[in-house]
DNA sequence: CAGTCCATTGGTCGCATGGCCAATAAGCGA
DNA sequence: TCGCTTATTGGCCATGCGACCAATGGACTG
């Protein structure tokens, strides 16, 4: 490792329009949170993998932790999407496929960065607001699925059981969607906190997050996987 | 801890027997983990709490590490008896007092330390272990107490919904009782993950941990919270 | 009481971090 | 083409970390 990389000649000094820098910076910061947690975001490591000196990115972040904010908001939107995809599918397609994605674990990566923040906002007061309005955004996509399946009867009666439901008063249909949206989170959250254990997944665990919103939702156990599975059969056809 | 000079001042060099030493070490660590975190727990913080030299805490933990696993460990164990008593109550109230601990707040510690384990596991492989070790006693004393209440019949048909226990094959009661002490751990996990948001404590997610061990265990929605409110009353009667 | 073991001290080293600052030069407008 | 703004550099500083080590002295043994 030679002070100067070989790689990236001498004197690289290209000046690029401030957002677009900006824009990097936050970039190369979201992707070491991904693969290597939000803690190795230093000034140093994101300066390296841009190929730059580790002043320029004080000078665009006086306050590192400001980037650390930044790069998990970033991180956290950008990996939402494979979530919850444009598709114009039917609502319990939509959730299948939200499920399914989890099941598989491709949601890893998205997990261990949640597990990260949520741990990690303990001691930043600020990620703990970023980390809100994503729990929101994210709480937000799940309820229009949710609308749109009790508007079309998919998802049984939705007014379901639990005490916290009950609780609440008010209008019931809108707040039992929210009910629902919250439960399926919190089995989300609830499978991620696993997910940097090297044991075997359980298979239990696997199925929980489908399990909670069959239960909250009123749908017929197995509902979700045997849409997802369909899903997948008239995607890729072929055996 | 009577020993401790008002200030820093003159040398206290008080010499212990290595096994106290190292369990008061043991001890400030596990204490630190609890209320500033476990990547807190630094040698000159356990030795400023003991009152002692950064040198003797080396002198006893050679790698840093291991000191953070065991007072993981040891903070982990002695939190568990405040959730699972020793009491002899039926199943139901022992399963009503979990909840309740719960969502009076009062796991709260527990929930942080929980959390704060589950994510540097990421980066301190014993700590994983650790961690699978002291989650498998958990489940070990929920089964305990579902297996209990099957047998006593107040918990309904645990074989119940769900896609994970259909899969599981073999035979069914056991695998059942262990569906359903995964289930309500991982309710426990997803709730604690939300354990560091500033955000005000939603009724939903309060009563998650209830919900999803009646719905597993078969229990009428209420009867948690009814059974826990009603011995909170006989055990102080006034007001 | 003298001698020995080892718990405990006090100090140092190398490393990584975030932050700060003056000097440099790239790109743009006059 | 020149000059100015400022993006970018290179360097330095204070802090906190784990690790290592020789010297000290407390407590126990003979």
């Amino acid at each position: 490792m030679p002070s100067r990389p070989a790689s990236t000649t001498t004197s690289n000094r290209t000046r690029k329009r401030p957002e677009e820098r900006r824009a990097e910076i936050v970039d190369a910061a979201a992707a070491i949170a991904l693969d290597e947690g939000m803690e190795r975001i230093t000034l140093r490591a994101v300066a390296e993998r841009l190929g730059v000196r580790p002043g320029l990115i004080t000078h665009y972040f006086p306050a590192a932790e400001d980037l650390v904010v930044e790069a998990f908001t970033r991180a956290s939107a950008t990996e939402r999407e494979l979530f919850f995809p444009t598709g114009d599918r039917t609502p319990v397609g939509r959730l299948a496929h939200f499920v399914d994605h989890m099941e598989r674990g491709l949601s890893a990566p998205l997990a261990r960065l949640w597990l990260n923040a949520q741990h990690l906002s303990r001691f930043v007061p600020a990620l703990d607001t970023a980390l809100q309005q994503q729990d929101a955004l994210d709480r937000e996509r799940l309820r229009s699925i949710i609308v749109d399946g009790v508007a079309s009867g998919d998802f049984g009666r939705p007014a379901g059981a639990g005490i916290a439901a009950n609780r609440r008063g008010t209008e019931q249909t809108q707040l039992d969607v929210e009910t629902a949206a919250r439960r399926i989170l919190l089995a989300v959250d609830g499978t991620g906190s696993y997910i940097n254990s090297s044991a075997e997944v359980d298979p239990v665990q696997r199925g929980f997050v489908a399990d909670v919103a069959e239960w909250t939702l009123g749908l017929a156990p197995g509902t979700l996987r045997a849409t997802a599975a369909a899903s997948a059969d008239s995607a890729a056809p072929s055996a």
